[in-house]
DNA sequence: TTGTATTAAATGTATATACATATATTTGCA
DNA sequence: TGCAAATATATGTATATACATTTAATACAA
């Protein structure tokens, strides 16, 4: 569905860049909302399921908050308290680093991995079901890249 | 700045879909940041900035809350407490309506059409400021209809 | 007509988010 | 050494958001 249709609009857009800023928020959502579909049925929300990705690319290294907030796609402050919801459901582990008493080393437990496992089977068919080619996602991540540059 | 520098991921994508789908996001929400900063100033959310728009593009008539949510980018339930808002700061007019007393008419004022007005100025600079040719901005809008479909 | 279903909007509530501030620790320079 | 600045994380707080429920008005069928 056009754009212009999934959101009811009868006049033309100012301009293609103009359309594209708002397909582009559109999207997101819209993909956001089908993802969330998958992690909530496990009490989970996609910024935590963000940070147990971060986790897992380390693993078995643990990794500080800091870490964590630099690598997060929405950028935000409140990752301690993504961990401490993490470290409720036991998919992390949370020490005191030793080295310097400031930091916290974390790192995602073997429950962590297996639902991270058991997730990437709804993912990938989530992946399937778009309608993009290998060739074309190439294209929309490099006009993305440009866009930002 | 390549998605993959931006989030400072060391590892490749598993595929160009994922990483299209990571950028997709990333890029959403650097484009959201960029709009909030516009709209912050005069006190504004950017989605009350978005009801203000499908308010003007309507007007003079005036539309419902029904009206609205369906054309919402964000689709959500608050749109009558975001139209509560819009009303204290004197940007909208509401009355109910006389022929169903369920309804609302909301109508954008004379306030609400002026800072419409500032504003666009201000994301004009941003759209210029977006590395896109029109026929790139196209090609985007294009390949996340295909996406979607 | 009368009672039930449907619709439009508002409200309640729990959680998430953004942003500032606080606490604890380390760094590094006078 | 001692003290200010910087750093890592945690916490406080106000607002935003998602989702369910409530209220009020209308539609419509028996």
């Amino acid at each position: 569905m056009r754009i212009k249709d999934a959101i009811k609009q009868n006049k033309d857009f100012k301009d293609n860049c103009h359309e594209a800023m708002v397909n582009l928020h559109f999207t997101s959502g819209w993909l956001t909302q089908m993802n969330s579909k998958i992690v909530e049925p496990h009490n989970l929300s996609m910024q935590q399921y963000n940070v147990l990705r971060i986790l897992r690319g380390q693993h078995p290294k643990s990794v500080t908050v800091k870490f964590i907030i630099e690598r997060m796609l929405d950028k935000s402050s409140n990752a301690s308290r993504l961990v401490d919801k993490l470290l409720a459901k036991g998919l992390v582990e949370r020490t005191q680093s030793p080295e310097d008493r400031r930091r916290v080393d974390i790192m995602i437990s073997k429950k962590g991995l297996e639902l991270l496992k058991k997730l990437a089977v709804d993912f990938d068919n989530v992946n399937k079901s778009l309608n993009l080619t290998e060739k074309e996602a190439r294209s929309l991540s490099d006009l993305l890249d440009k866009m930002r540059s």
